[in-house]
Formats: structure tokens, C-alpha cells, sequence
DNA sequence: TCCGCTTAGTTATACGTATTACTAAAGCAA
DNA sequence: TTGCTTTAGTAATACGTATAACTAAGCGGA
């Protein structure tokens, strides 16, 4: 009952401030509906309920309050988070920021965050990323797991989860919600071997990681190696750097009898730290070793590097197209498939 | 009242199966107490309104059931999300896997996770960024924003959610809950500049990417150009890209009149460009021209790229400490700081 | 005038959790 | 026996939203 000339000289009595972050209650009040209207004017094209003034009404009322909605209140009630997963060993891995954009140009269309999780290759923190992952993370994962398989990754699709590997080779098809996407490293490595070998390599080395894809890279080497009736030579250090590499062929050239003309390392970070621990030395690329990697990453081009192309936005690509598909109504049904991707070799100076 | 013989002979009436995601409430029917009672125990270390065997019982069926807490019910509740945004030009631009991994190497430990949104510099997608955050994606920022100034991000501030924007110079403090973190770009580039004044040069040109901390950069080289009596000589490609980098090589090749004798680089991955463009016209660096960086990622010592050091790493724990601070308690009362790092000039062998 | 249909909404509830105020029973002391 | 305190919880509600079932009023036709 009380007149305020505070009130009066202030104008409108409308002029209350908004709050800080404006709901669809106070759109509701100040609109003079219920919240249940704005709901439905907010998020369908057609309202045949609600009469075009009440509509434009509320509209106004939402843009002049500046609301949003809020993402954690809208995910809840529809039980998604809008989300995917990556999980892989490294994003400074020159190989996965291009996969992760590929991941995000198919999920952001889509309405779809991208969260990265990082395992630095660690079996304990494969383990924490699942759990992560079950506290409703997610709504699909991207992943590259070195330590873990399907056994453990199981639980996921069990929750509801569908999961997209990214691998070296074809995975045999499941029954559950748990797809890859591969290309070949056996056969790629066979054929940058084979390339060795046709410039005439005979002494071949190949620089390995401890784990994860380099190990079916070293297969293919290998075998080729024995077909052509050559003796494979690895040398192994503990991850996928450059100071690994480095410190490999530092070994290499310091071991006695006949020095490798060739090296081949496991990945493109590993080659370049070898060439560079070969340049250090003093040898010339290749007159004095040749050296050849594994994925292109971008500066490869640069530096000359002989490789095996993986087209790492590609893969990141496809592997959020089978999730979208799999999120989809009714996607969740079907067994699990392995999808494959070409490699290329990408042949420059350093061979 | 119906004696179900199917029921008798499942054996425990208690045998029926787990949820796909159990719940609270689930855990409260099986341990015959209520959800309350168990948020607490799931909670709280010590709950001295609920006996041991009471909190035993509830902790083994939570076990049992395989329980996850629901992310998003825990944060609507709570009213946050527990992540941070790094709001990032290009992820695979090599600079900002290294920040990204300073910001997670400290988010994480306090419980954040953090979301990656890619602008490609654009004007639009910045404006989708903030759009985006609005929604309350994320608790706080850490950012790179070309185009948007205070007054388009104030808005974030006042609602609650605090910025750390990744600078090129000193910002002055501000009201707002808007801090930044830097490295005097211009300093940078003069001392640079200066080194290649000192090896010799007078014909020094510089690439520029269009928007961006270049600009600053660029006016570090050209202040200590004019201090030297020298002429400032730009070429401007369009992005921070290796093949910009070649392209504005090649123009400035085939420019008429006397070749610079140094390139300076707004960047590592322009410079990089620059140099396989000099190669490419059968130039020796730095015996026919020097080139230089600015940024030193992680190839750029492979390369023998003399270049400025940013600690991107640094860049982004600091600026994910500033948003830590923030977020606690009586944080964002505080005005906007600017915190500078420092940065170190790489001298290798391409000056 | 009455009944049925259409229009324009609304009420109620769910999602899963955290937290505050409340409650009942037991134990102890006067 | 009564009253007070302590113990062991619980009921209720909030967070912000989406949606299904319901409801009231108005209009038209018999």
C-alpha cells in the first residue's frame, strides 16, 4: 500500500531487474503463461496450442529477459548430455588434433560437445576414463585404448554408451554397441618395408613404442622382412616422442657390426626424433640412412619424411558418423562393426 | 496375497536385477533407508547422524549395484558444470595442444574437465562461442578471441562466469571478473627483430597473418626497424597456416628489386612455410636468407627454426590457476588482472 | 437450451541429486 | 513418571526443464 516516489520517478513498474540468468519461470511470469507454454513455444515451430499472440508474446518476453536455456536442466530431463568422448594417449600427439577436428565437423552439426580426456597411454588412467565415462559423461566415445579391451569396455555398451575404437586392424564384430574404425598397420607397414627394400635396402631397422599401434606395425615390417628372407632388427623405447626416437637411433648408431641403411620408426614423431639424432651424428638423409615414418602428420611434408599416410580427420570423422548413427532412435540395436580406412604412402626425400 | 510359485522357486525375492544406471533411490530401497541417508553417506567422509552399520550397509550396496553418481542431476543441483571452455582459434595449430594440456594438467586435479571450442578466428563463430557458453556450458573460460573486445564478453561476467583471455599485451584491470594472461608480443618481436639487425640484416621483411596477436607482433619489429633507420617491409597472407606462409614467400621472391635477406615469421607455422618456400626456389637459410618464428612448437627445434619461445604450457595452467581461484569462494568480487609470462628467444641454426 | 467439439492453455510430474528442517524413539536424570 | 537430550534418521523441497494428461471456456449445431 505504500507509494514510493523511489518507484514513481523509476517509470514502468515493469522496470524490476532481470535476473542474472533468466528462467522459463520468469519468462512464464512476466509473459503471463505457464512454464509449460514457454516450453513448448521455445522448442517447437508449431504450437497449434498456443495462439500466434501468445507465442510472439512469450518470444519477446524470452529475448528481453536474454534467456538461455540451461543445457544441464534440458540434458537431465532428456537424459543426454549432448556429448561425445575422445580418449586418447596425448592431444600435443600431432596425429589427434587433426582426428579431433574431424570428430568435432560431424558432432557439432549434430548439436554434439567434444570433450577430450587424456591417458597419456597409462593402463590407470584407460581405467579412470571409464569410470568417468560412467557418471554420464557422454553419450558415445571416441577412444584409443592401448591396455584396455572389450572385456573391460563391455560396461559401457551395457550402460548404454555406444563406443567407436579407433584401431591398427579389423576387429572381429560383437554383439554389443562397440564399433571401430581401422586402417590397416600390418599391411601399410608391409608395404613401406616393401618400398625399403625396393630401393634396395637390406638392413632395415624399425624403432618401436612399448605399446599401442606400433606393434602391428612391427608385424608387417616383419614379416615382410622374413619373406624377403632379411633379418627384422627393432630397437624399442618407452613412447611415442621424439625424444624416444631420438634416443633409439642414438642406440642404433652406437651398437657394433654393420649400422642399419635403412630405419623405419613406428610413428612420425619417432622418425623425426630419429632424424634428428642421425643428423646430430653427422649422417646424411638419406645417402648415409634413409629413415621412414608412420601417419603424415602435417610437418612430414616439411621436413621431407617418407610415410605412411593415415588420414587422421578422416577417421575422426567416420568414427562421429557411427555415433550419431548409433544415438540415433533405434541405432542401438545392431552388433558392432569394423569400418575400414585406406592408408597411402606418401613417398619423399628422406627415402 | 498371491503364493507365486514362480517367485518361490527364483529363490531370494531379493535376486531381481541391477538398473542399467542405478540411482540413489535405488540404493535407499535395497539398503532400507532413505535417498537422504544415502546422499549423505555417499557424500560425506564422517556423518555422525548415521551409524557405521548403517553407512556400512548403504556403501556395500552402492558397491554392489555398481553405482555411478548422474554428472548432470549433481551439477543442476549444485548449479555448475565442473568444466572449463578453451575457446581456441584451431586445435591443430601445434600451439594450442600445449596449452591445452597446461589447462588440464591443472583443471583436473580440482575436478574440471575441459571443453575445446574451435573458432578458425572467424567473427561469427566467436559470437557462437560466447552464444554457446551462455547456455551454461561451462563454469569458466579460457579464451583467444581475434574480434570480440570487453564489451561483448562482459556478458559472460555478469553472469557469473569468469574469462582468462590468452593476450598479446598487457591488459588494463578492469571491474569485471575479465583477467588475461600474456607475453609482451612486441617485445618479443623487437628483441627478435633486433637479434637479426645484429647478425647482419637490413633488408628484414615480415609475414602477417591477417588478424590475431600479429599485429602486435608486428609492431615490435617495426618500432625497432624505424629505431635502426630501416625501412618495415610487410607481406600479409590470409591465416596462421604453413601454406600462408609459402604463398607470401613466394610473392616476396618474386617481388622486383633487391630480395630481403631475412623473413621474420609472425609465427612458427608461417615461418615454416616460409622456409619450404625458400627451398622450394633452391634458397639456402640462412646462407641466402634467414627466417625466423615466433612461438617455438615442438618441431620447430627438429627444424633448426631460430624462433620466440611462448610457454604454452605455462599460458595454460596459469590462466586454469586464475580461473581455479575464481571459482571459489568470494572469488569473483574481485577486478580483472593481467598476468604476464615471459618469453625466451630459441637462436638455431635457420639465422 | 443442451451437447459436443475445438481452442488455449495448465497442472502435475519426472529426471537424480543435495540439503535443511523436522521427527520419533530411546536413554538418562530428577 | 516425566521431561529433556541425543541418536538416527526422514520428509520435503529445490535445481530448470519437457511432456502427457487434463480442464475450462467458447462456439456451433441440433
Amino acid at each position: 500500500m505504500t507509494t514510493s516516489t523511489t518507484r514513481t520517478t523509476r517509470g514502468k513498474g515493469r522496470d524490476k531487474a532481470a535476473p542474472a540468468r533468466p528462467t522459463q519461470k520468469d519468462i512464464a511470469l512476466a509473459a503471463g503463461v505457464s512454464q509449460a507454454a514457454v516450453s513448448l513455444v521455445l522448442n517447437k515451430a508449431e504450437t497449434p496450442s498456443v495462439p500466434p499472440a501468445t507465442r510472439t508474446r512469450i518470444l519477446e518476453v524470452a529475448e528481453g529477459l536474454g534467456y538461455r536455456p540451461n543445457h544441464l536442466a534440458r540434458m537431465l530431463r532428456s537424459a543426454r548430455t549432448m556429448t561425445f568422448a575422445c580418449v586418447i594417449p596425448d592431444i600435443t600427439n600431432p596425429f589427434y588434433p587433426g582426428l579431433v577436428r574431424g570428430l568435432q565437423t560431424v558432432a557439432a552439426p549434430a548439436g554434439y560437445d567434444v570433450l577430450i580426456f587424456d591417458t597419456d597411454g597409462r593402463p590407470e588412467r584407460e581405467a579412470r576414463a571409464i569410470d568417468w565415462l560412467l557418471q554420464g559423461r557422454a553419450d558415445g566415445v571416441v577412444a584409443t585404448f592401448f591396455h584396455l579391451r572389450v572385456p573391460q569396455l563391455a560396461v559401457l555398451a551395457r550402460k548404454g554408451i555406444p563406443l567407436v575404437r579407433l584401431e591398427s586392424q579389423h576387429k572381429p564384430d560383437g554383439p554389443l554397441a562397440i564399433d571401430s574404425v581401422y586402417i590397416d598397420n600390418a599391411e601399410a607397414a608391409a608395404a613401406m618395408t616393401r618400398l625399403l627394400i625396393a630401393r634396395g635396402h637390406r638392413r632395415i631397422a624399425m624403432i618401436q613404442a612399448e605399446f599401442g599401434p606400433s606393434q602391428r606395425r612391427a608385424q608387417g615390417y616383419s614379416a615382410v622382412m622374413r619373406e624377403a628372407g632379411l633379418a627384422p632388427d627393432f630397437v624399442t623405447d618407452s613412447a611415442y616422442s621424439e625424444e624416444s626416437g631420438a634416443r633409439a637411433m642414438t642406440r642404433l648408431l652406437q651398437r657394433k657390426g654393420e649400422r642399419p641403411t635403412a630405419v623405419f620408426g613406428a610413428s612420425d614423431v619417432l622418425a623425426l626424433g630419429a632424424m634428428e639424432a642421425a643428423r646430430n651424428a653427422g649422417l646424411s638423409i638419406p645417402g648415409d640412412i634413409a629413415i621412414a615414418g608412420f601417419d603424415d602428420i602435417p610437418v612430414a611434408k616439411l621436413l621431407g619424411l617418407t610415410t605412411v599416410r593415415q588420414p587422421e580427420f578422416d577417421l575422426g570423422a567416420l568414427a562421429a558418423e557411427t555415433l550419431v548413427r548409433r544415438l540415433q532412435p533405434g541405432g542401438f540395436g545392431s552388433p558392432g562393426k569394423s569400418h575400414e580406412l585406406k592408408f597411402e604412402i606418401m613417398k619423399r626425400s628422406s627415402v
